[in-house]
DNA sequence: TGTACATCAGTGAACGCGCGTTCACTGATGTAC
DNA sequence: TGTACATCAGTGAACGCGCGTTCACTGATGTAC
């Protein structure tokens, strides 16, 4: 006789082993994240470097979007925790720290802003995965909050930080590529900038503590 | 006898046609840049749209990515004189007009704001081309130095102006496509964050002018 | 203990489509003589 | 003035490729009895 629950008699892979493959999926698919620009990502790569066959993805990923959106989803979530971590004490320099912080991330983990932006500029996604986004931005938004209210910014705190997380985004995205440049001179420049973003922030926030 | 020179004597198109054409091509192509997430954009569409064959696009320009930097440069080096413009007398608030102008020239027409990220993110571009969206950059980075400086800045002026055009470029990709609002939604909620960067960056250029 | 069967992970090849680009061709016009 | 020819704008269809996704199938394993 049947099994008439939900959960099929027969799965022969347990949660664990069924969650071990979909992890190695989603690593693959972030290492030919990092290795490609993200036009020339595809999953045959993926499936190649998973060591399986293409047709296997679908039966863990109902699509591509989903796939590329959960890998993001993992790998993204890691910033906050480290973003929060730093945040913890109002110091001189926080700012350019955070700032630092943010940029080194996303150069050193590639793969997660050509995710970024591709899904920023891309066409329609899915309802259910756009809020999972938007959560994740929702939650760094929250960590500069915290760090321009720790550093003694009391008005409009929210629209410093979206300005501040904007100007950090178009770092990356105006100077990612700057013709005969190493990558190492590349992240220097990113760095360059970030400290002015960092000190007139900072600067800011100063001034209006001392106009109060 | 045939004619010795470089000009073929039997060219029917003078360059007065030929360059009336290259121009619908271009306009073709803008329309549909306009009209379509830039990913969707193909020479078919274009061709379509300037009432030719697909084939005859390639008379005009050697390939693809020749005919969309060409769109880009046509199209984007108008924003430099309108920055210019806007720049002659030191006023308060002069960054903030910039600003705006920047932003809403990029919003209103779309399309060379599309052009430019697809440069941005893409992969290999052709070193003339790259050397002419260079030049184009200057020329943005050359009239923000000249803001600043009407403004009262005077130690690193420039480094000011790679903040100032990655925060603006920030802005028009961070916020493009916030979900459940309309483009007017959209649009002033730019210009908020628009207005809280050069506020900040208002602020900067007094303080350091004090300092001295 | 053995056998027929159900279930499911996994596969390689194929489907279908979109798209950049090229090909072989047409037809109009100017030139040579 | 007429005719053969060269030149070039322009075309529709085809080529070739990449890629997301699906299909028909295999084989291993657990179950029913």
């Amino acid at each position: 006789m049947l099994s008439d629950g939900k959960k099929n008699v027969f799965a022969r892979l347990n949660d664990d082993q069924r969650q071990a493959r979909r992890d190695a999926i989603i690593d693959a698919a972030e290492a030919i994240f990092a290795e490609k620009p993200f036009n020339k990502v595809n999953m045959r790569d993926i499936a190649r470097l998973a060591g399986i066959s293409p047709a296997l993805i679908y039966r863990y990923f109902p699509n591509q979007q989903h796939l590329f959106i959960e890998a993001f989803l993992r790998g993204a979530s890691d910033l906050v925790p480290a973003l929060d971590g730093c945040i913890g004490t109002a110091e001189p320099g926080l700012i350019e720290k955070v700032a630092r912080i943010f940029i080194t991330y996303l150069t050193e983990h590639e793969q997660y802003f050509k995710m970024m932006t591709h899904f920023m500029l891309e066409g329609s996604i899915n309802e259910d995965l756009q809020e999972r986004l938007n959560a994740i931005e929702r939650s760094v938004l929250d960590q500069f909050d915290r760090m321009f209210m720790k550093m003694g910014a009391r008005k409009d705190v929210r629209g410093l930080s979206h300005a501040f997380f904007a100007a950090l985004n178009g770092i990356l995205i105006t100077y990612r590529r700057h013709p005969g440049r190493t990558v190492d001179e590349v992240r220097e420049h990113m760095e360059l900038v970030a400290r002015v973003i960092a000190r007139i922030f900072e600067n800011e926030v100063q001034s209006e503590a001392m106009r109060k």
